[in-house]
Parts: C-alpha cells; sequence; structure tokens
DNA sequence: GTTAGCACTCCTTGTTGCCGAGTGCTAATT
DNA sequence: AATTAGCACTCGGCAACAAGGAGTGCTAAC
C-alpha cells in the first residue's frame, strides 16, 4: 500500500492534468512531460498498479485514466505543493477591506463574490453567528394598541426585531418597565442564553413590578424562540454551469436544487471546526454532490469561532489554490473582525 | 388583417397544443381534434396564411407550426379562456395566510415559494415597498465610544438600521437630545421624504440645541442615503430547467445569471403598474429572456400599490392558469394587507 | 371553397465503417 | 530484474448513408 516515489510521482502528474484538461490522461501523453523520464510502457505498469490500488480509474476499457476520489483523497493528504498566491489575487482579496466597514453583512457578501470571480466555482459563506453575541440593548416600541415591535442589538451591531402581539392586559406603562427590567438583566447576555435567563431571572422581576406578568414574559420569551440562523451568503451561483462534468442538466439540476436548499448547505457546513477541510465527492454524503468537492475554512474574532467561508467546486478542481485562497481570505477576516471586535 | 373564424379557432388550437406538448403541431394531428371539423388540407391552407400573417412559424420546412411571439401576443390578447382555479389550487393559496402574521415578509416568502410549486415556473415577488412606509420611531444606541447604530422603525413594523461612526465632537446627551427631536419632527414622515425634511426642517432645530450641530446633521442624512431597496423574493429558481426547450446550457446559463442578477429583474418588475401584465419574450428587451414570458400583477394597500408578484416561465407558458393564480393570489394579498395596515 | 392525392423536404434513427487514442501483454533490451 | 519496444485489441467519436415518418405545398378533382 505505500507507494514507490516514481508512483507518487505519476499519480501527481495524472491529477494536476486531469484538473487542467478535464480530459482522461494516457500513458504516451504522460511520458511527453518534462518532469517523467520513462517511457509509456513502463507508465501504463505503473498505471494499472495504482488502478489496482484504487487511486485512478478508466473511464471505458480502451480510455486514458482519471483519479478516483481516493487518488484526490491522497493527492489533497500528500501530493498538495502549498501554492503561493499571486500579487494580484492578494490585492484583490485585499480590497474587500478597503471601503470602511460598519455593515460586517457587507464584507461577508463581497467575500462571496470575490472567491466565486477569482476561483469560477461556487462560494459559499457562513455569516457571523449571531447567538454568541452580547445583547447590546432591548427597545420595544408599540405600533398601535395590539402589537409591537422588539428590538434586539449586539455589542456588534447586529439587529434582531420580532413583531409581537401585545397581551391585553398590559399598558404602555407595563411595556416601559418591562423594557427597563430587561435591559438591566440582560445587557452582556449572549443572544443564546437569552432565554433561559429570562425564566431564571427577569422572571421574578417582572412578577413584583408588573401585573399579569406572566403573559408578558412568555410573549417576549416566545419571539426569542425562534433560532436566529446565521445567513448564508453566495457567490458564482451558476459558475458550475461552466464546468464540462456538469454538461448533464440532471446533474445541475440536483446540484441547483440543493444549494437553493439552503438547510442542506447550512448543516454541511457549520459543524466545521476552526482550520481548512476538504471535502471531496461522496465524502459530502450528498448524491448531488457526487461529482464536487466542499473545501471549507473559517474566520473567527480573536479565539472564537464566528463563520465559514467554503468553495463548492467540482472533484476536479483546483485544491492547491482554493485552499491557498481560502487560507488567506480567512486570516484576513479574523484580523479585521479581531481588530473591530475583539475589545468593544 | 382580421383573422377569420376559423382562423382564430386553429391559432388557438396550435396555440393550446404547442403549450400542452411543446412539440410542433402539424395539420393531421390538428384535424384530428375534436373542435376542428374540417381537413388536414384547409388546415394546411389556413396555416399557410397563418404564418404569412406571422403569427406562427415553421422550424424547417416541412416541419409542424409553432406559436411566433406574436401569434403568442395575439392568443393572450384575444383568445385566452379566463380557467376557473379549481378548489385545490385556491386552498393552497389560502394556506399561504392560515397563520397568524406579523413578518410580512414570511407571507411573501410562502407566497413566493407557493407560486412556483404550483406553476412549475420560477416565481418572483417584489416585498413590500418600504420607503413609502411611515416613519414610526427612530433609535440610536451607541455600541461604543465611536459607533452607534441608529434604527427606523416603520408604522408597518419594518425595521432598518444603520451603523455610523460617532462624530467626536458630540456626547451622549448631544444623542439623546438628537433622538428627541428626531422623533418629534419625523414620526409620520415617509421614509422616503426622511432626507429631505431632515434638511428643511430637523436642521434648524438642531443647530439651536446641539453643539457642532452640522456634522451630526451630515452623519444622519447620510445614514438614510442609500436607497431602501425593496427586497425581491425567488420561488422555484431551478424549475426552468425542467422545461424541455431549456435543453441547451448555455440558454440555462445567460437565463440563471440574469435571474441571480437581482438588479435586472428588480427594474424589469418594479414599473408596473395596478393590474396583470403579460410580457412575451423579446418584448422583455433582454437577450437572456427570449424564450421567456413575463407575467406581473401587483398588490396593494388600499388603493397604494405596494409590491410585485410575478412568474417567469417559457414563451410556452400556461397564461390562462397563471394569470388566474397570479390575480388570485394578489387580490388576496391585498385584502389581507389592507385589513392589516388601512387604519393604523 | 374544400378536399384527396402526391411529390418533396427535412428530421430522426439506426447501421456501418473508419480513425485515433489508449490499453495490456509479450518479447527483446539494458 | 527492470525497462522498453512492438503489436494486437478495444472503445469512443465521427462521418456517411439508408430508411421511415411527419409534415408541407401544390394540383386537380369534388
Amino acid at each position: 500500500m505505500l507507494l514507490t516515489d516514481r508512483q507518487l510521482l505519476i499519480l501527481q502528474v495524472i491529477v494536476d492534468d486531469f484538473i487542467r484538461s478535464a480530459q482522461p490522461v494516457g500513458s504516451r501523453s504522460l511520458s511527453k512531460k518534462e518532469e517523467i523520464s520513462f517511457s509509456s510502457a513502463t507508465i501504463r505498469n505503473e498505471m494499472s498498479d495504482l488502478e489496482d490500488l484504487g487511486f485512478i480509474e478508466k473511464t471505458h476499457t480502451s480510455s486514458g485514466r482519471v483519479p478516483s476520489e481516493k487518488g484526490y483523497r491522497y493527492y489533497v493528504d500528500h501530493l498538495l505543493s502549498p501554492q503561493v498566491l499571486n500579487q494580484q489575487d492578494v490585492s484583490i482579496i485585499q480590497s474587500i477591506f478597503a471601503e470602511k466597514i460598519f455593515e460586517f453583512e457587507k464584507i461577508i457578501q463581497r467575500s462571496a463574490k470575490i472567491l466565486s470571480d477569482l476561483t469560477n466555482y461556487t462560494s459559499i459563506v457562513l455569516g457571523p453567528a449571531v447567538s454568541i453575541n452580547k445583547l447590546k440593548r432591548i427597545q420595544i416600541i408599540p405600533l398601535n394598541k395590539e402589537t409591537a415591535v422588539a428590538i434586539f442589538v449586539t455589542d456588534t451591531g447586529h439587529v434582531e426585531n420580532r413583531t409581537f402581539s401585545i397581551p391585553a392586559s398590559v399598558d404602555a406603562g407595563d411595556l416601559e418597565k418591562t423594557v427597563n427590567i430587561l435591559n438591566d438583566r440582560l445587557a452582556g447576555v449572549p443572544l443564546d442564553d437569552l432565554n433561559d435567563k429570562i425564566y431564571k431571572e427577569v422572571a421574578m422581576l417582572l412578577r413584583q413590578h408588573i401585573h399579569n406578568y406572566d403573559l408578558m414574559l412568555h410573549t417576549i420569551a416566545d419571539s426569542l424562540k425562534m433560532p436566529i440562523h446565521e445567513k448564508l451568503f453566495f457567490g458564482g451561483k451558476t459558475n458550475m454551469l461552466s464546468q464540462p462534468e456538469f454538461h448533464d442538466i440532471s446533474k445541475i439540476r440536483s446540484l441547483l436544487m440543493m444549494i437553493d436548499q439552503e438547510e442542506w448547505i447550512y448543516n454541511l457546513i457549520r459543524k466545521n471546526s476552526a482550520g481548512i477541510h476538504v471535502k471531496i465527492g461522496r465524502e459530502n454524503n450528498n448524491r448531488a454532490m457526487e461529482n464536487c468537492s466542499l473545501i471549507t475554512a473559517t474566520y473567527s474574532v480573536g479565539q472564537e469561532k464566528l463563520g465559514t467561508i467554503a468553495i463548492l467546486g467540482p472533484t476536479r478542481m483546483e485544491y492547491s489554490r482554493v485552499i491557498s485562497l481560502l487560507q488567506f481570505l480567512s486570516k484576513d477576516l479574523t484580523d479585521v473582525l479581531t481588530k473591530l471586535y475583539q475589545n468593544n
């Protein structure tokens, strides 16, 4: 199972070539490469072995070879030559941060756009986890007799709002008192923990000050119940249409449908721990992604993981380049965010 | 140029048949239809005339006929038999309004989903025009020494927020005074007119009360400058992939790219006046939509047009059904919204 | 005015044959 | 023992061709 140096070389050249050309690569064309100094017959023997070991495949009996998923996996794990980004790519990525930034979402959106433009694949960016942000302030603004909107501002400037109906028994004074209590008790609490805290600490206080406190309590707790989903941003959703492996409409269809079905992507991307992760083909456990690879990286504030950036491309994707790009952007995002939010 | 009854009949049957089958229709298959009592030779003569008049076309010399854009146009304008929705469709549409509704966006989103499911085309819904909503309340919440977030709540419960940097010369007291002045002067003003009003009325007041008022003024006015874009919602973006006329990847590609390029759609849809509008093929003035038709309807609160719902399908689309669906949903949306917001 | 009949056109489908790129195997070479 | 040259074989892709079918336009008869 240990590959010889020559086998490694051949595997690497096959993968590189196939990534470039999307054509099965044959022994003769390999033998002409600079890196390779032995004859096509030798290569044929080696390729036959590599095929037995499962690293490459034939598309039909007398065709050239194509990397298998196992082949890509080995390539990614052992053969990848870390590529240095060229100056142009670097400056394009840095242009994301050129303007003054208040709305973090804008940065995220721009990142998605630029990633997809740079790679010609589909980019996916998972927005910053709102739920770990800390509450800065709650406001309740009555719209009319029956409804009001509750506004939650986090220390990062993110704003969530929920409309709810005001319990009949509650009057304007009650509302104001409630808001004061909430702000008093909940400022600095991560959004995730609000619900908990409301029942544990705020409930008591409300009871002391508000007539009919429990309806109010539940109304507010309910507003907070809906999970605050991180937003997903996409770039170049249609880029996959240009990839030769997706000449087949039904493949495209299932892939695009899956992308539009954000839930799937969300789960696929969210759980990743820090660092670069490469999922190849069926490793993604999804029919629609059989011919796709997904590379993800995370960005953080300080030590705290905030969100994810990812590239979805064909298995035949430029792993080396994409990894470099993601690494670079992820670091930049982290730096900027850390500077921006660290010491609030 | 006036068509005989028989020509009208033939045109109608051709369009109907082609919409159903997507196959060019020939004289013989026409002659077999129930509605038609004359021979294929007669039909051939009539079809030849209809072709000369530009209502139908051949795909090649000896093929059956296919409606031209002019043919569709005539069909839509004169031959459409208004279709009554079946009970199932009706109840599916009404299910949109089943739950209690606070967030209007949810309704809009659900509408888009259901429209596309029902038709198997792509649905586009333009969210309610925020800019005509009236300001209910402004809040400014400082995040730290340098930045604050301004929150604008409309009488419909919509919340807009902008982060800005606090001018160095402004202190907490100034901020509070500013907010009070703003709320005092701007409550009830449509968001569209805020900027105007700020310079005309608020500026003076600010000058009287706030040190260094003009920086504050510009900061706030700037936040409001970015146009408040109505949001676009889509349903069934990938539905077009199942249409036989889009077997060609490059067509799909340009169409999907145009859809993702929301600006285009926005302009296409926004300007429509009330009522149903049908744009066929090149009437949309867009290469990517050459084989598409766009049917739009508007929804309102009372007399005031709020937004648009639309279906994008192949020119060979079920005009009658789609028009009925849009009419029905548009009326329902209007009713619900009017009831909800009319007398605030 | 309508229709039956017929020649003609063009798309579609299937067949065939051929070329080129590639393989696997064997035997010769290093 | 490893490498290579040589050769027979396989398969996809392409072009050429034929047959069949759906449709048309035209003419002449009804």
